[in-house]
DNA sequence: ATAGGGTTAG
């Protein structure tokens, strides 16, 4: 039974808040950690009375004096030597040191000294349960607070104010907002702080709109707003971006003259932040009169969120170098979305390093933050060493995570955390499948995109705009536009982005004529276009050779919309040009554009140039390519597939030793087909799976029959003499063939065959596919990492031009 | 001797 306390004469922490003990409660942690004194919270007390009755009362008046300076000072240890030497302490005594203790961070004691107190019959008053409810919150321990709480009910203090208003802040605080709002609705008096505690508890618990309405509650019931309610109400606003009821709170805090309280003019700046006004949170700030941290921290946090990456960092600098302010946790976490949006991983690195040299881990939050920024820089391994060196993880770290494979193009590995984190029970959320969307999108069939969406409307995700958005794009890009195109049915508030995403889906399956439909419809819809709608529109007319339709609509983007064209914009117009035939033109146009060209615009040029067997163009190209990027692969091979093709094996072998000395390969050229009902991944000229025999014999008979057509454009190509080792000198078992004769072998009649490769289709599969299709009577459709083929009756909607 | 607050990741 026996419990002990455990203390150091430690002085008060001069500007710790109960916010500071609330992850993982580190500080209380580390004062316990220097114990001096143990002792005994069952002790008996000392019954030693002075036989002097006057001099007793003397020392006890000095005993009670010192017991106070102690714990003012913190000093709870001597505070517990007088405490144990005294004769009967009060109440009064007992709630000094129940109280000292709670507001140092010694919650456990703090809550063990009340069950002694209980134990020793003395009685407690209205003010023991404040200080005990409070050091409950502190130590997130529910049992507890709702062992005190039948102990207030018990004793009849369940009508007083002071404690109902801890209760209410205990239960919202402990997560239990219903609780709290049981013990508001039967409270017969309420003062305003009883209302504060009810509007940020709804703040905490993320009810902005309950927030809200209780706030115009309290207002009716002529209780008058002040400070705290306004803290309060303002950060229920930037979560919700309620702008309209940020800037009516604005107005009563002029009006009030709480206008340069510190604390309001950072809730001011970070709510005009939040909802999307960076300007007024810039005249805000350049008013505030003393700078603390806090508002730095909002101001740069603002700028950050608004886009302005340049404006977040200047403010740090200028935050170092003016005020002499110490930079803290927040600081970098607000810092650190901007560090990504620039891509400044130098930077990044340094507040890293800053942050140890801080000593400001383990912190869940930074943590993750410098995961995130280091996931968006394209550092999978340093965000992934991140995750590993993590003391605790959340679901929100583990999002990040995923988002970090996501965004390095290691959608395996995505779908691999995804899982290890289900396995580690923890349960996905709205942003889990957002980000693990467009994992799927790159690399499942359609089946598995199906399961996922099926996982999704059971777990009850499956309303949500930014889902539905995800679910468009992912089942389009898996290669059912059916899918996608229920999926944007059934969103009963479509938004820009769902646009968007069917106009772009459509493109993708070869069907523009359908996108410029779908453009029409979403402009009678009132709904306006962005910059994303072109690239979705454009892309559309170039994937589907309408030429002139895209150029009208290139040109409409400045005078009909207003809308300045982006360097995707000119790159779906370089590859729209290429494919008309004419690439002097294409080349004119990179030559004029206002931007300055990437190696993706050059790109466009490089495939216009190969279509059009132009060798000296694409030579010329290649050389602007590599001087932009060394190590792009997809040059090197379709260069090289040129020099191919006009059997300069020279040129090939010269390509092929410099693509080796930088350490680059060809991507392993794999097709992805269901077969019987599962996954089937297929490289060139594989024989590893089971059916193996089965595929290359329906192959075989199919290339006999076809054979001479198949024979002339293919076998040849990669013959010479000096390459005579290299397996891939045919064609003939390209991944794309067996995965297509797979599919007829495993799926009847009069059903389409569907593929997805993890690179662009070869022209001999291209013929074969054709061919295959006219003479099999069947759909096949063949999705590539840019837009699905469909061949049907010999004929491929991409008009052999891709 | 009594309770309430701001800046925090996707």
């Amino acid at each position: 039974m026996a419990t002990a306390l455990c203390f150091s004469c430690s002085s008060k922490p001069s500007t710790v808040t109960d916010k500071d003990f609330l992850p993982g409660r580190r500080k209380a942690g580390k004062i316990i950690e220097n114990l001096d004194v143990r002792i005994n919270v069952r002790s008996p007390i000392s019954t030693g009375d002075s036989p002097n009755m006057t001099r007793g009362m003397k020392w006890s008046l000095e005993q009670r004096r010192r017991l106070l300076s102690f714990v003012d000072s913190g000093c709870f240890e001597n505070a517990l030597h007088v405490f144990e030497e005294m004769t009967r302490p009060s109440t009064f005594i007992w709630n000094v040191l129940i109280r000292g203790l709670t507001d140092n961070g010694f919650y456990q004691e703090a809550i063990d000294l009340y069950y002694r107190m209980e134990w020793e019959g003395v009685g407690s008053d209205k003010y023991t349960f404040p200080f005990v409810i409070k050091a409950c919150v502190g130590l997130f321990s529910l049992v507890d607070g709702q062992r005190i709480h039948s102990r207030v009910i018990k004793m009849g203090f369940d009508k007083d104010l002071y404690v109902c208003n801890s209760l209410v802040i205990m239960y919202s605080k402990l997560g239990c907002i219903e609780q709290s709002e049981k013990i508001f609705a039967d409270m017969l008096v309420k003062d305003a702080v009883s209302w504060n505690s009810m509007i940020s508890g709804y703040v905490a618990s993320g009810d902005c709109l309950s927030s809200l309405t209780c706030f115009r509650d309290m207002q009716a019931a002529r209780i008058s707003c002040d400070r705290f309610s306004v803290i309060s109400i303002l950060g229920a606003c930037s979560l919700y971006g309620c702008l309209l009821k940020g800037k009516e709170v604005h107005c009563q805090v002029i009006r009030r003259q709480l206008d340069s309280d510190p604390m309001i003019e950072t809730s001011l700046i970070d709510m005009y932040g939040k909802c999307g006004l960076v300007q007024y949170s810039d005249r805000l700030f350049k008013r505030v009169a003393q700078r603390s941290v806090a508002v730095w921290n909002a101001i740069i946090g603002a700028y950050g969120l608004n886009d302005e990456p340049v404006r977040s960092f200047s403010c740090f600098e200028r935050m170092l170098e003016s005020d002499n302010l110490d930079p803290n946790a927040v600081t970098l976490i607000n810092l650190l979305p901007s560090c990504a949006r620039m891509r400044a991983l130098v930077q990044g690195k340094s507040m890293h390093g800053f942050a140890i040299r801080k000593g400001m881990f383990p912190h869940v939050v930074l943590e993750t933050a410098l995961l995130d920024m280091y996931g968006k820089c394209g550092c999978l391994n340093l965000a992934d060493s991140m995750f590993v060196q993590m003391k605790e993880t959340n679901l929100i770290s583990w999002n990040a995570r995923i988002a970090a494979y996501v965004q390095s193009g290691n959608e395996k590995g995505a779908l691999h955390v995804f899982q290890d984190m289900c396995s580690e029970h923890l349960h996905p959320d709205e942003i889990t499948f957002v980000n693990i969307l467009p994992a799927y999108a790159e690399i499942a069939l359609p089946k598995e995109g199906q399961q996922i969406h099926a996982n999704i409307i059971k777990l009850g995700f499956g309303s949500s705009i930014f889902i539905c958005n995800a679910l468009i794009y992912m089942h389009a890009k898996c290669g059912d536009i059916q899918a996608a195109q229920l999926v944007f049915n059934c969103i009963v508030y479509k938004d820009v982005i769902s646009w968007n995403t069917i106009i772009l889906a459509y493109g993708i399956h070869g069907f523009g004529e359908i996108s410029v439909r779908l453009f029409s419809d979403m402009m009678a819809e009132g709904i306006k276009p962005n910059g994303s709608t072109f690239v979705s529109l454009l892309a559309s007319c170039r994937i589907c050779g309408m030429v002139d339709e895209g150029q009208n609509y290139f040109s409409s983007m400045k005078t009909e919309y207003n809308i300045d064209p982006g360097i995707e914009h000119y790159g779906c117009m370089v590859d729209l040009l290429g494919r008309s035939g004419n690439i002097d033109l294409a080349k004119h146009f990179i030559d004029e554009m206002p931007l300055v060209p990437t190696a993706r615009i050059w790109g466009s040029l490089l495939s216009a140039s190969r279509y059009h067997r132009n060798i000296e163009l694409a030579e010329l190209v290649a050389d602007r390519i590599l001087s932009l990027e060394h190590d792009n692969t997809g040059c090197y091979v379709l260069l090289s597939n040129m020099y191919a093709e006009l059997r300069r094996w020279a040129d090939v072998e010269r390509i092929r030793c410099s693509m080796q000395r930088q350490g680059l390969r060809r991507t392993t050229a794999c097709s992805l087909i269901e077969y019987n009902g599962k996954a089937l991944q297929i490289t060139n000229n594989d024989c590893s799976h089971a059916e193996a025999s089965m595929i290359y014999d329906a192959l075989d008979i199919i290339s006999r029959k076809i054979g001479d057509d198949l024979h002339v454009c293919g076998v040849l190509k990669f013959k010479p003499p000096d390459l005579i080792r290299r397996r891939a000198h045919s064609t003939m078992y390209h991944s794309a063939r067996l995965a297509i004769c797979a599919g007829l072998l495993s799926t009847p009649v009069g059903t389409p065959v569907l593929v997805r490769k993890n690179v662009r289709i070869c022209e001999d599969c291209h013929n074969a596919a054709k061919i295959i299709s006219e003479m099999t009577d069947r759909e096949i459709v063949v999705g590539d990492p840019k837009f699905y083929h469909r061949f049907s009756n010999g004929k491929c909607t991409c008009k052999d031009y891709w």
